[in-house]
DNA sequence: TTTGTTAGTAAAGGTCACTAACAAACAAAA
DNA sequence: TTTTGTTTGTTAGTGACCTTTACTAACAAA
């Protein structure tokens, strides 16, 4: 047999994904179940593909809607009660999907046996690399609730050593894992390609880093890893009610956005996708921005830049005033976007005492304003309510996908 | 056995799509095969799915790359000989494919029998409504090529008129057809949604058109409905050679544009996706559009609008420098979407007199200048090779897409 | 108690792609 | 010329998968 053919014939997730005892080093290696993967073009479609497709929606449904039966789940799906007791009977063995007992409601006919994902019965560990100087981390459940957080400084740390502080990070999150592991995501700057590898994170002196086949050999577990914008739009769009339309910007250090288009992930030809921070917004001129530009988008919009002009405001009309105009750019920036792909849902990640308030309000009104209102009328713009959590629960998401096919 | 069921028991393409005497009013009514179908969120994939997506993949083969031999598609497509051989011998009694004779090159085994799809064996017919006063439509063969053309004259032409030309020339169309019809796509105008009702066209006074039901009814014929430009970039991308990240933008009586990201075509929220004639460039002002708003996209780069200001040029410099202003627009309005998207390709459509010159080259150098040259380094920024028929194209892949999932 | 409904399971059947094995047809080496 | 090895395409049999059909269990309502 050959390693595709054994690869083919693997399928499902293991139960035995991770021991729980926190050694550093024993699970299974990554692997993909997601239908995804087997969509792309070129791929032929064998019985069992059909299955895990199969198997994934069932836990979609589980994982959207608890307190379903096996008959409830058929109806969903639309394939047939015996077909699904089948699929459930696989994933009870696998620990994926346990029993609740029998709905209490008086209804006719035999009462059904309620079923949910073992939502504790395995936790996803998260990175987020995404702060300047600290990185930060969580073990999570399969909801994106946080059971255990770490965080660990790394100022000035760059290169060879960042990647020590992430795997070490890692191993003590992995420590704290009380359940097996079903894998572990990571959002970093920078641009990272569909392997995970990091093409280029200037700010922690990455280049061409292989840090998920780094962290995948060093762990023992399926690791995930993905630019962090990117990662939080896929949180959004999972956790925090996004459409399938949808940009999730995120104004930090610098700024970064991530795209859901038509439901997917956009990744872009050299998987720089959701880079908007040095496209220059307007007509007239603005401030030197560090890439030698004039008016990128970052020197309205990026944090440091902001709250360096605040510091000069003396008056609350003033400060706001500063507010609006850098919400006006990123309404400028956008509008062309959101006309392009006519999303549906503009949101908004960054610290919310800046952001919430004037600054959104004026993205909004400018982006309606530039674009035309028959096209992009039930616009929505808004604040993401997932916090700072953000990179954690699109971790869980990635994890979600890539292991259970579940997004 | 319900509707659906009876639906779900229908794969394949019936060999007798249409009879090739001409009666408008003889085939079968419009089905889908594509495997993207089944794809969807919440859709279950049955053995006989996988099948029809297998079948597609060796059409696709097929279609790319005539020549080849079972035991070729086999390697190609991964499926074993034997499989292949089953598919094939499907598509051999559909007529979708044929037997070329043994290959002729010596080399050593059993030489092959060489494939390729029926090429001649069905026509395709394409409709183009999205010139102002005319209607243009044709009937091509499997690869694109135009068999037969017909025109109709719709100048002021609106409303039930226009669906009633549109019904004219199909039926001209079909009757000039000389093999069965596999399918028929129509580019139109305005914003059309998935299922082939035109939301909103202005210039044909439609509204809520359920254009793609009509047509089907009445000439008896699987039909597709897609909006120009979008249809436009699909032609691009299967026949002009456009990449899987590209953007296609049509100048002409206004601008539109099609979008191709991840190899997928972008629908948007509201089935709006490309429509970027009114959103506003640059913040310095510019001239009145008829959306009420001031320097949309449409005031600089509509046809009209050009010659317009074409006419009051003197010198050969003046005329450039009118040229380059519209592409230093276009290319203001593109960058963001370039940057967020992280796109390989921007094509344009439209008058070459106008559009292949100084126009594309200052887009070109805007789009460079906007953005980071680390992300869109390889951005290719050119005309579309397709020409006027870009549009009858993009028909026929619609209808390779829908009825043979090929794409 | 009877009737009707719903949940879940068991057995049998059809579809699909796979493996194994083989004949046909050729080139090249012996 | 014969033998050997390669490649193509087919036949036969197998296992995976989901369906249909039919059944039991468990309940509400009449």
């Amino acid at each position: 047999m050959t390693t595709e053919e054994a690869q083919r014939r693997t399928s499902g997730v293991s139960a035995t994904t991770a021991t729980s005892t926190g050694e550093f080093g024993i699970a299974n290696p990554a692997r993909s179940t997601a239908w995804a993967g087997a969509v792309q073009a070129g791929a032929r479609v064998l019985p069992e593909h059909a299955r895990s497709h199969n198997r994934a929606l069932v836990l979609q449904a589980l994982f959207r809607a608890e307190g379903l039966s096996r008959a409830d789940l058929a109806r969903e799906v639309g394939l047939t009660r015996v077909t699904i007791s089948d699929l459930i009977s696989d994933l009870i063995n696998e620990n994926l999907v346990i029993e609740l007992g029998v709905r209490t409601d008086s209804r006719p006919g035999k009462p059904a046996t309620m079923l949910d994902i073992n939502r504790n019965g395995f936790v996803v560990v998260g990175l987020d690399l995404s702060f300047n100087s600290r990185f930060r981390g969580a073990v999570t459940n399969l909801d994106g609730t946080v059971l255990h957080r770490e965080e660990l400084d790394v100022t000035g740390v760059t290169g060879t050593e960042a990647v020590e502080a992430t795997a070490l990070i890692l191993e003590r999150l992995v420590a704290a894992a009380t359940a097996p592991i079903l894998g572990v995501g990571v959002g970093s700057p920078g641009i990272v390609d569909a392997t995970g590898t990091v093409l280029s994170a200037p700010n922690l002196g990455w280049k061409d880093l292989p840090l998920q086949q780094i962290l995948s050999m060093r762990a023992q577990l399926p690791v995930q890893v993905a630019n962090d914008a990117n990662i939080a739009a896929l949180a959004e769009r999972t956790f925090g009610g996004g459409g399938a339309d949808m940009m999730l910007v995120r104004a930090g250090r610098g700024v970064g956005s991530g795209l859901i288009v038509g439901g997917q992930q956009v990744y872009g030809s050299g998987s720089a996708a959701g880079e908007i921070g040095h496209v220059m917004v307007g007509t007239d001129g603005g401030d030197t921005c560090v890439c030698g530009k004039s008016g990128c988008l970052e020197t309205w919009l990026a944090i440091p830049r902001i709250e360096a002009r605040l510091a000069n405001a003396t008056t609350e009309a003033e400060r706001e005033a500063i507010l609006r105009e850098a919400g006006e750019r990123l309404g400028i920036a956008t509008a062309p976007i959101v006309g392009a792909l006519n999303l549906g849902e503009v949101v908004l990640s960054g610290p919310s005492e800046l952001i919430d308030g004037p600054l959104i309000a004026a993205a909004a009104d400018t982006l309606r304003d530039r674009t035309m209102a028959e096209f992009v009328g039930d616009l929505s713009v808004r604040m993401t309510t997932l916090g700072r959590d953000i990179i954690v629960l699109g971790a869980v998401v990635m994890v979600l996908t890539g292991q259970l096919g579940v997004y």
